[in-house]
DNA sequence: GTTCCTAATACTCATTGTGAGCATTATCCG
DNA sequence: CGGATAATGCTCACAATGAGTATTAGGAAC
């Protein structure tokens, strides 16, 4: 087999919205799996990195992306399946949305549909314990794995580290594109799988965006321009995918000085009605990093 | 002028040590403006691109870095002033060494020759008020502008905003790059310039450094195996660009779990003699985010 | 219209963490 | 021996955090 003898650059999305509590990402539908909204770097057409993309998604998806940021390049030789003469450069960005309906062909798809163990917002079945924890368990036969599962899985868990866990999980063929890499039949894995590395992708756009969301306001691009305190916790939790004290949450919230309160009340679903609040973005320039720094239990 | 017709991947690499208490990069000499240490993508013999720079770096500088981590892809049309028929991608990545003698022809920056501004240890001939301040003040001409300075350059001082003022500084014409890239003699400007957009390139990196100082152990990669506690607080201040009070980092440190003592003690230079420290790598399995989180004012 | 149910809001409280200093101790240099 | 210079120890007021308990306001069930 010749090296590759040219490079393609293409842009690679990881559009995030949260609906109905869920993290979601926009996929494209083209065979088995799965994969990101992607466009190639059109040198004539895009004079920069990020118009290239936001015209790409934009004809793929009929998406019009707000907020934009670069996630990461990946261009390792063992990263496509395609033709060996091209050597594929993916430059991914991290989008956020407000979720809408999209072209035909693509779609919503659960970020923790993708990635199950990331999601511990609720006890019960968790993934990581009670499937993950053993499987881990056999393959740790050192110990540098087995400090590497601890670091990465915890106690205590560490919500950034969305990227690591993946990378072990796959390297311990927990997941199906550890098997489909190397040409083997899929065996018993957990998660969606995606095409290529766009289920890595994913995992690094979630853990960078868990980490702004400590430092930055991001999550306001999620949410409409009106909300209730609730509705901002409940985002802020699905995903950091963590749960929080919800007295706190609020005193945090109130005093941090990220939001005001308009006169307006939401309807009541079910109990005492909600006051709505805004997004004051004049915060930047009273405090340094605005943001929902961890915790909160 | 045709629009390019192919692409070229270089990586190219900020590589800090902080000897000192200066933090330093180097670059590499060649005409009149320095350039950080680059290497071509080479299809054939880089299987992945953090090889690809190690291997780069090396035959360069001769200097084999440690700790890499990607950092950001640069790749708009305006970025280059070469051959208008090749579009340049940099792939820039962040490496932390201890300072050493590198090859003829390398040699080391100190960073806030670069950014000077970003240097707040010190009140006294405060660069921002004394020069910037100013000559930003008639460059806000409208109430945006005057909102990106105050969120830039505060008060309140965010350290990790790094790229943002160097952006703007280049906006309103206060660096030398500036005037270069449009062709027009460089007049007064702050700080030493670099080719192409290295100095972005600069800027980027120690705005990563600052934000990951704040929550993972990598000022460790900068120190030798043994140091003091006041030799980590003066490199964790010359990072950060800010002063912290002895004491209060002492507590912080200690009760942190990042470092413990060995019995051995530095040689007095002026005062008591210090007890040595090292890092304790074991504190990633008992913490989350195992850092020099903001202040210690 | 009472009674429940559910969620929003208000408050309390013990503990820990932070920002600022003062005090004491150990070496080196004259 | 008397500074000068740091390293270390300790205190203190005040702010922030983690966990709860208590109260209030609508909608829906009876």
């Amino acid at each position: 087999m010749p090296p590759p003898s040219s490079i393609t650059v293409s842009l690679d999305a990881v559009i995030v919205a949260v609906t109905d509590d869920e993290p979601r990402l926009l996929v494209v539908d083209d065979g088995p799996r799965a994969y990101l909204p992607s466009a190639p770097l059109d040198l004539a057409a895009d004079p920069t990195l990020e118009l290239a993309l936001r015209r790409g998604v934009e004809e793929q998806t009929g998406l019009d992306v707000g907020y934009v940021e670069q996630l990461y390049t990946f261009g390792d030789r063992d990263r496509g399946r395609g033709d060996p003469a091209v050597r594929p450069l993916s430059v991914a960005y991290l989008a956020l949305v407000q979720e809408s309906p999209p072209l035909a062909g693509a779609r919503w798809l659960g970020i923790y549909d993708l990635l199950p163990w990331e999601d511990q917002r609720e006890h019960e079945p968790d993934v990581v314990s009670e499937l993950l924890g053993p499987r881990l368990a056999s393959w740790a036969t050192d110990s540098d794995r087995v400090e590497r599962i601890q670091v990465a899985f915890g106690p205590p868990w560490d919500g950034i580290r969305v990227l690591e866990r993946y990378e072990l999980l796959y390297e311990a063929g927990l997941v199906h594109e550890h098997a489909i890499d190397r040409g083997e039949e899929p065996r018993d894995a957990v998660g969606t799988p995606m095409r290529l590395d766009h289920r890595r992708i994913a995992a690094a756009a979630l853990a960078r965006l868990r980490g702004k969301l400590t430092y930055r306001p991001v999550v306001f691009e999620l949410l409409p321009a009106r909300f209730t305190l609730l509705e901002l916790q409940r985002t802020v939790e699905a995903l950091a995918g963590v749960r929080l004290h919800k007295q706190n949450f609020r005193r945090l919230v109130e005093r941090s000085g990220l939001v005001e309160g308009t006169g307006e009340r939401a309807m009541a679903k079910g109990g005492r009605p909600a006051e709505l609040f805004r997004y004051r973005p004049e915060v930047q320039l009273e405090r340094p990093r605005p943001g929902f720094g961890q915790p909160y239990r």
